[in-house]
DNA sequence: TTTTTTGCAAAACCTTTGCAGTTGG
DNA sequence: CCAACTGCAAAGGTTTTGCAAAAAA
């Protein structure tokens, strides 16, 4: 058993663990308030935007206010209030790939992700839907693991099928 | 089940898929060489200093000839071998935390992670060990899930007994 | 000799920080 | 009023790119 040390920063929620239950904006707004923090039209915005947005995304697109839909904000105070939104924990970010990271709001539900490396696919799964699959690495390796910062990278049932089936040639993606 | 699509830059060996079976620094040459590459000074020297290393290591770790063990070279040369390398299969990066990718042989294994989110320990562990969780995936989701790019990330053995133990206060790491 | 590769410099990309001015409570 | 927050500008860390010079085959 190999065991090497990095440089580390804390992926997640750092503060605390629990993510406030903010199921739309008006709570997060709520939230927001009763944990002693401002809310100004520049929070508020990242909030909006967040729960404007079909998905998680970028900084830059909460910044664009979603290419238009929004009005745009400051790039800086963006990443700032995507940060303090998450110290408590009404926001959470997940990397996908090599681009940026996506930020969405906490409250909806606690989504992990698959994602598939050959046409780029994401798919969200509920946490339940990965449940045995947590407790099985528990069981194996006493880690108690979440895949709801790094995603589940692999083949997607389609590429993998394609794969398989008919042993194609150079079917990737560029890098 | 929600599916979007980001952008998306194909993340593990891209041309083919099969990683060269390079146990060692020869072999590794020797496949180079097989391959059309040229085997230059430099190239050799980031061959050099993956093998030499005891773990994945980061760009700038080999550009430094792992802190002096070896000549250092320039930086912009290694990202470029480290791909290209990367391309041939005789070399994998991997994503464990925030901080820069970090590079590997490709034949020495192919090494699957466990991070901990709170102490960020890195466990790495050999495919065989985590197959019956990937089978267990596959089985559920139809996905060919892989764990060498991205790491199951969590909570360490030893960090989710502290935690549960006694509900202790504040215990994470900055971020 | 010819094509690949290098080294340097500069840029690109994502994210963080410093600071003076503004604003929410 | 005053601490918290903003916007701008500038820097930081990682990775990529352009290009003329050097080196591998």
């Amino acid at each position: 058993m190999i065991k090497l040390q990095l440089r580390h920063d804390g992926m997640t929620a750092p503060g605390k663990g629990p993510r406030l239950d903010a199921p739309d904006l008006d709570s997060a707004v709520h939230a927001l308030r009763a944990s002693g923090l401002r809310v100004s039209a520049a929070r508020r915005l990242v909030l909006e935007a967040l729960y404007a947005a079909d998905g998680p995304v970028t900084a830059e697109m909460v910044a664009s206010g979603l290419d238009g839909r929004l009005p745009r904000s400051d790039i800086a105070s963006v990443y700032r209030n995507l940060e303090t939104l998450e110290e408590v924990g009404l926001v959470r970010h997940v990397h996908l790939g090599h681009g940026p990271g996506v930020y969405e709001p906490a409250g909806t539900g606690e989504h992990e992700y698959l994602v598939c490396d050959a046409c780029g696919a994401v798919r969200a799964v509920e946490p339940d839907e990965t449940a045995p699959v947590r407790a099985l690495i528990q069981q194996r390796f006493g880690h108690e693991a979440s895949f709801s910062h790094f995603p589940i990278l692999g083949l997607c049932a389609k590429c993998a099928r394609q794969r398989s089936g008919h042993a194609k040639t150079g079917k990737e993606t560029r890098t």
